[in-house]
DNA sequence: GTGAAGTTGTAGCCATGGCTACACTTCGTC
DNA sequence: GACGAAGTGTAGCCATGGCTACAACTTCAC
């Protein structure tokens, strides 16, 4: 059994505390609206790593963005493709991969999150890599409520 | 283009910010690790929810699992399935869901994590209700070495 | 300019995780 | 105890996102 964080009342001793269960149609809400961040991570990643390549080298080949990703160039290729489909991207063959309005909008917004991710961690004391290895997954998961509080506490404690 | 945080350097007015691209294996691995996070994310989820079902109503169905999980019963018994294939759960016909001492352990660290996550979130001031609707998308992707970070910071401004 | 190497694209496979439709079991009510 | 409602399981569909293998195109070196 895990650590008890100390900030939170210790169940009565001898029975397990009952947990709380939210509502169902608040649970249900929940895990749909994460399903829904889900599908759309991988284009997020997409997007602000063409980007970078666009910015530093100037263009976003297939075969760098699948090494970059970890993944075969047949994958890559697969996702630009459904970039495509979704109006993020313009590609023509053996010219490289280019954001459309809309894909650079995004683009700019999830780097601008992840960012803000990193630093809210790093401020809380998560060690350098260990943020910049979370914030890749955690950055699909923060509204902008969230990301509100994150910007007000830096701030704060600048 | 979103706000820039006060707390980081302005680029040079006039031209764009060259953005840092890490090292490629580094960059790989940590796409890498993100993904590995998500393919286990949907078995904590449902191995949580099934300890708390068992926990308070004494039994875990796969109708209720599927209710508040928001998808159809029949997703709901795949995905069991699949946590019986992975030595997670037990379950015979007609007879509700439990937990192998595995899924136990698992449920329990997840149920920490969880709660951990909700903590640190409403610490820095993110409203409640979105603190409870992100964590469970940012559990999933939350380091050792983070949470750790997390219970420091919680304990040092209790 | 030609040939080799590297890049790109396509095809076909697999696992996951959604869904609907339909069949079968269990359970509660009368 | 029979019946109908609710729950459970199975089958078959689709999209996503991995992969390997192979084919076609470009590019670069000579
Ligand atoms: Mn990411
Ligand atoms: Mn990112
Ligand atoms: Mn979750
Ligand atoms: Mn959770």
């Amino acid at each position: 059994m895990p650590q008890q964080p100390a900030h939170h009342p210790a169940p009565p001793a001898g029975e397990a505390a009952e947990p709380v269960l939210p509502a169902e149609p608040t649970q249900a809400k929940r895990f749909g609206k994460t399903r829904t961040a889900q599908s759309t991570a991988l284009l997020e990643d997409y997007a602000e790593l063409i980007a970078d390549l666009l910015a530093t080298g100037g263009e976003a080949r297939p075969t760098d963005i699948a090494r970059r990703l970890g993944v075969s160039h047949a994958s890559a290729i697969k996702t630009i493709a459904r970039l495509k489909r979704e109006g993020l991207a313009t590609a023509r063959p053996y010219r490289g991969v280019f954001l459309t309005e809309a894909g650079e909008v995004l683009a700019a917004r999830v780097k601008a999150r992840h960012r803000l991710v990193v630093d809210l961690l790093r401020a809380v004391g998560v060690p350098a890599e260990a943020a910049e290895q979370d914030a890749e997954g955690i950055e699909h998961h923060v509204s902008d409520l969230t990301l509100d509080a994150f910007s007000r506490f830096l701030e704060a404690r600048k």
